[in-house]
DNA sequence: TGAACACTTGAATAAATGTTCAACTATTCA
DNA sequence: TGAATAGTTGAACATTTATTCAAGTGTTCA
């Protein structure tokens, strides 16, 4: 009993105890929060989202050189946010996971409401 | 036109073009989900979910020193992630963006509903 | 088969990040 | 005032991360 607002704290403490999530769960949960949290990935995945594109358009999307992408790729295939498929010469990217959308939808949206 | 496929990907390649956010916009989302990304931090803004704590009990909660919790309070709260509100000798750390729930929520979601 | 295209991979480098330690500030209370 | 409590800060360190470059694989087509 350090904290001098133990009784203040004493509901909000015992909530927080109940509900934390297992160190494995929140590992799992921040995987898909850091491969969203680099700039080109996040340009990836937003591309992504509006329908499969190959390495070469991905990287025309975001600016950026074809290692540095196919690089980038393979980090969210092995997140499972993205998914390959070869097709002739080319390989199809595409969105993995449906929940995807979601979290990225609710980033922009945190962008836009701010200041509210 | 080097990729051979130009012609099924015309639709996404334009519209992700069309909907692809500024540079900035894009590193505000990012910088969000790079702040939610660490699992201490993580821990931290569960905790703050249920109600205010001050650092000790946050400390207590994700089983961290005093100095590394603030370290990431003050991160977060240069992120506008978290409030610093002094009570006594206390500081009482909050929650101090209503989409941060949501955000949060929807990464737990994704993990329960992974495999369907 | 071999040349061209599309992409991947590994090693090297530079930059960013998280933790620890020790020293510091701020507040309370005897 | 001074001791105790609560929290912050900066420097140092180790770790992780992103990009680049060069060399590789896989596919098509003349």
């Amino acid at each position: 009993m350090i904290c001098e607002h133990e009784k203040l704290h004493e509901i909000s403490v015992k909530r927080a105890k109940e509900h934390i999530l297992h160190t494995q769960d929140v590992e799992k949960i921040c995987k898909v929060f850091r491969l969203l949290a680099d700039p080109n990935r996040f340009k990836i995945v937003s591309a992504l989202l509006e329908g499969e594109l190959c390495v070469y358009h991905l990287c025309e999307i975001c600016q950026s050189t074809v290692s540095a992408v196919s690089h980038q790729l393979r980090l969210l295939k092995d997140g499972n946010i993205v998914r390959a498929k070869r097709m002739g010469k080319n390989v199809e990217y595409s969105i993995a996971d449906g929940h995807i959308r979601e979290i990225v939808e609710m980033g922009v949206e945190h962008l836009y409401c701010k200041g509210e």
